[in-house]
DNA sequence: TTGGAATAATATCAACTAGAACTATCACAG
DNA sequence: CTGTGATAGTTCTAGTTGATATTATTCCAA
């Protein structure tokens, strides 16, 4: 196998990396799904209330969550339904809205975190393995 | 930070890879998308040329692809309205078909399979960390 | 100021996906 | 043999997602 840095990876470490990349990510999903079905949410009700540590607007969130913000509206509205989440006016931008957790959206959201950090795949790893596996995906991505 | 082996893991850690993970896997699908722009598939269609390497059943393929065989039927539909594969009948059962390429099938697969193996978002690694990678990814998923 | 470009949230639509139900076929125990 | 459960492929449906268009608001330069 020849050098040809920037130009050509080799087949077998690509096709490798990417089919154990979505197991991994898999797992992850498995994971999220799990939590869901145990406090009675959808998988991406789960992941927004995760995101929402603090009063942030849809944007933000789309941002956080990895997808379109249409898609963020559709999650809120859902959440708004079921009293987690309440849409108030923005401070300073009257275009955005100010997304904060009820009371019961709170308590929730402390369910749903414990929940999560518990279990989570990446305890297959030891902690300094953890960390090699952060520093290298973060060159990865810049 | 006390050692809870299996139970917990660290919260910034968890955060930190959960989302690098997701990002490369943007960059996967970004590169993906871009190849099926280039030669006029969906990136479905594209993902499942890669994996068609030799003659396999539909279910095969499913499990290939990381989805379900009601997806790969779909997806099969179209590669054959295309004229890019046929379903035989599969040799020793008559339950299964089996899926091959049609020459202009095998042409489009080269075609697909170069494209994708150039400007990988692996690139971004050098050679030893790829490898590194594919040890940690390997031992979390067992 | 004010007109135009950019931005926040939403609505709408097309495409994709997972899951359940269904048919045909296989495998194996009795 | 035979029938019972498992498996391959397909169909259908509901839910999710991404892209585009729309409306209201903000920002900025002339």
């Amino acid at each position: 196998m020849t050098s040809r840095p920037d130009l050509s990876v080799d087949a077998q470490i690509d096709r490798d990396v990417c089919k154990l990349v979505h197991q991994f990510v898999q797992r992850l999903d498995v994971h999220v799904r799990r939590v869901a079905d145990e406090v009675g949410l959808t998988p991406t009700q789960v992941v927004a209330l995760r995101e929402l540590s603090e009063p942030i607007t849809a944007r933000e969130l789309a941002g956080r969550m990895f997808c379109e913000p249409s898609n963020a509206t559709f999650v809120l509205d859902r959440l708004e339904l079921q009293g987690l989440v309440q849409r108030l006016p923005h401070p300073t931008d009257r275009r955005a809205k100010r997304i904060v957790l009820t009371p019961d959206g709170e308590r929730c959201r402390a369910d749903v975190v414990a929940r999560l950090g518990t279990r989570s795949p990446l305890t297959a790893l030891a902690a300094d393995q953890q960390e090699a596996l952060r520093e290298l995906l973060r060159a990865l991505v810049q």
